[in-house]
This record gives C-alpha cells, sequence and structure tokens, in this order.
DNA sequence: TCGAAAGGTGTACGGCGTACACCTGACAGT
DNA sequence: ACTGTCAGGTGTACGCCGTACACCTTTCGA
C-alpha cells in the first residue's frame, strides 16, 4: 500500500510541471504559502529535487511569472493604435484576474521576463505604427505605468479598509474614522457596497478600471494629434 | 573596557527608537536586509527585546510607514483644486524619494496607516473643496492609484534594462534583443543615457512623473468642467 | 558492457520570526 | 526602610525557510 506519491508510479518532473505546479499552490493557497519544500510535497519529491529544474526560487518566479503572461493573447487583426493598445491591455487584465499574486510577483523582479518583454514589445508597436512619435511613445508608456498589465496600481493592495486590522471595532471604529478623516469617510460611505472599501481592491473592477484607462487614452490622442513633442521643460525624453 | 554596548551606558529603547533604527537600517542596507535579529545588532540588544516595543515584524514595519509617510508636509494655504493636489502629491514623492523600500511596503501592508489615511483625505478633500462632486473624486482616486504618493508605478522596480541577469553579455544580448523586441529596442535606444534602461527606475525622473501627473489633471479638469457623472457604463460609483 | 549523464535523495547549515520563562532594577505604598 | 509590582532587557528553543553538497539510482548511447 505505497501512497499516491509511489516514486516508480509517479510522473517524471520537468521544469513545466514545477512551474505549472507552483502557479497552483500560489493560486490556492496564495504566494506567501509558496516555499520550495511546500512545492516539493505537492509535487511528492524532496525539496532538493526542484533544484534540478529551477536554479533557485528566484528563477522559479520568474517562470511562474512567464506561465501567466505568456497566456496573454492578441486580437491581431490591427484595428487602430487605440483599441489595439486597449484591448491588449484588457487582455492582460483578464490574463492576471485569476493570479492576484503574479503581479506581485511581476513588480518584486529585478526585470522584464521573456514574455513581459514580448507583451510590452507589441504595446509599444501598436502606438508607434498608430503614428506616435518614439519620444511620445515613450512618454505614454510611462504614463500608463502598471496599467500595462491591466491593473490600476492603487496605494495598497488589498481589500481592506478601516485603519489596520481587518475588522477593528465594526461601528465605533467607522465614527472615529469619520470624524478624523472625513473625506474618506465620505467617499467610502458613498461608494460603499457591502464591505466598507474605500480604495481597495474592491473597487477595482472592470468599470472603475477602464474609466481610467480611457481617461489616458484620451489624452494620448490628443497629444499624438495636436503632434506634442517634449519641448516644455528643455530636456529629451528622461 | 566594555564595548559601546555597554547596557548601562546605553539609552534606553523605545518604540520611536526603534523606528527610526529600523528606518535607517532599510534606508541603508535595503529592506530585505531588515531583519529583527539584524535591527536589535544595530541596537546593541538582543532581538527579543524588540518586542517589548512592537508587536511583531508586521506592526514594525506599519510604524516605519507612518514615520516617512508623516513626513509628507503640506501647502495649507489652498490656492485651488489642482495646485493643492499637485503640491500634495510631489510632497509625497519628495518625503518618499530617500526611501525606496517605503513604497513597497506600503503595496504589501493590508491597509492604509493613520498617516497615509491623512494624506488620502487631504487629497480627498482638495477634490471635494475644488467642486468634485463625490463620484467623481472617487474615479478620479482610483485613476490617481499609488501617484498618490508620488510614484509612477511601472511594470517592474528595478533599474534593470536587459531581460534578466544585471548585465548578461552586454553586446550580444542587445542585439538579440533588438532583433526579437523591435520596439521595445527603438525606445531603449532612443531615452538611453549611459545605461540602457527601458521602463524602469532610472527613467522615472521628475519630469516623466509631471508628465503623467498633469496628463491626468488636464483629464480631471475636462471632466469636472463638463459635469462628469458615472453615466456611461450604468452602475453607480463601483 | 560500461561509463556518463540526468534526476531524485538525505543531511546539514545558517538565517529567519517569535513563544516563553526568566532576570533585574526602579519605584510606589505601607 | 521594606516590599510588591511591573516595565523592560535576556537566553533558550522551536519550527520554518532557501539551498550547498555528497550520494544513489536509472537510463541510454557507444
Amino acid at each position: 500500500m505505497t501512497p499516491p506519491t509511489d516514486p516508480a508510479r509517479r510522473a517524471p518532473l520537468s521544469r513545466e510541471r514545477v512551474l505549472r505546479a507552483a502557479v497552483a499552490l500560489a493560486d490556492g493557497t496564495g504566494i506567501e504559502a509558496l516555499s520550495m519544500r511546500r512545492l516539493a510535497q505537492d509535487l511528492g519529491v524532496v525539496p532538493m529535487a526542484l533544484y534540478k529544474h529551477v536554479a533557485n526560487k528566484e528563477e522559479l518566479l520568474d517562470g511562474m511569472v512567464d506561465v501567466v503572461v505568456g497566456g496573454i493573447g492578441s486580437p491581431d487583426l490591427d484595428p487602430g493604435w487605440r483599441a489595439a493598445v486597449r484591448g491588449r491591455i484588457l487582455a492582460a487584465r483578464e490574463a492576471l484576474r485569476s493570479h492576484p499574486w503574479a503581479l506581485q510577483v511581476i513588480r518584486s523582479r529585478n526585470g522584464p521576463t521573456p514574455a513581459l518583454l514580448a507583451h510590452m514589445d507589441a504595446v509599444i508597436g501598436s502606438f508607434r505604427n498608430g503614428g506616435f512619435s518614439v519620444d511620445l511613445t515613450h512618454h505614454v508608456m510611462h504614463a500608463l505605468g502598471s496599467r500595462l498589465l491591466g491593473f490600476t496600481q492603487e496605494v495598497f493592495d488589498a481589500p481592506a479598509a478601516a485603519p489596520h486590522p481587518r475588522p477593528p471595532e465594526p461601528d465605533a471604529a467607522l465614527g472615529q474614522l469619520a470624524e478624523r478623516y472625513p473625506y474618506v469617510a465620505e467617499l467610502a460611505g458613498a461608494s460603499a457596497h457591502d464591505d466598507g472599501s474605500v480604495v481597495g481592491r474592491g473597487c477595482d473592477d472592470q468599470l472603475e478600471f477602464e474609466f481610467a484607462l480611457d481617461l489616458l487614452l484620451d489624452g494620448f490622442e490628443r497629444l499624438r494629434h495636436e503632434g506634442w513633442t517634449s519641448a516644455p521643460a528643455g530636456g529629451q525624453a528622461c
């Protein structure tokens, strides 16, 4: 009665299997619970076995990012820069939606993975083919920031609202909050669904995202139309 | 010849002293080198002594954030919503500039610290007093995102450029990069100072930041002027 | 047949956050 | 002046973490 992890019957490890298991583990239990030991256990293998397929944890994380980012599809038939950019960014949003850990991991890396570079290249290409100068393209890419990946980067990440412990004292705290931070309270009150989220993930829904995205795209189009160039403050790009 | 950490002569610990030392340590050696043990050592104290002043590492990080965010000054005499918002955001940028770890720590917390709430409250207040509806204010706060704190959230954080290892093969890699990601290469080439940074921290300078900020503020002003309301897609705020 | 490689194992190390019991010195109440 | 309390610093220990290194097995081409 050898357990289900019978080493003989078990499918052989591979980089891809490791990465897929890591993604599944992060999806299921959160990125902070992803450890080499835990991942090895999920794969029915001893921790050090993983190191035959990934160099270290950093590379594992890179690989996971590429798995997720590689899943961003492209519309391909090019319907003008605006629709192309918009489509690609919303596709990225779709791809990253079900992997909440991915954005955080991407941000913590030292540079873009190949899949990320490809994504950026596609977006840059849409701008350039849409008549944006190199200069302006550079600026609008900066302005997009992490929106490139489909997420408005809020000030803080979690779904919480009240100062810190998740539910501190559900009622009294809200009173104090209203008194000390009247404008925050007003906003929170107006947009409260059921949770009292202020500017948290709970609000970062499709509508909210597209509002900000379109606001930027509108601005971009105006600058492009005006033949904008980085004159105002002297220096070239950056 | 008792060493400089003579327990008798050493100033007594306090929450404030712990926090200040933690900020200094993070500033000096990076947030990833900040451990309770290392911090205790810097203070000439045994690790567990810290726990008499902060509940745990999480609370330590919160405290550090409040130290930094609490240093954001306000212009106070109110010169119209746009200058007020702009000024406050640039003040935040100034305050966070010398603590590169702060933004990352803030993002990783579960909710805003008191100082953060105060900052947000001030910005929201500027919008409201400037004639923005609650609805529109809510949306523009989302659109600002982490720019509220003075930083454009780029896709990835570090100063790197070429795919991954810091300098992989300085020349050959650049050729491959140009071939595989032509648009990225074009942008990188155009804006290269000395390092080949693409869309990294190296570029996130004042000019770049203010470009994006003003683009958004322009958009906000237009919406305000038009009496915008969240009509287009049905639902209320979010 | 054999030698080398590829891939899984076991042990061990140094670092982390922190629970828990303990000690020490200052000080308030009698 | 004695004593009880208690804030604050100490020491030890536990269970995690990533991973270096030596080892063993399996497979497969020459």
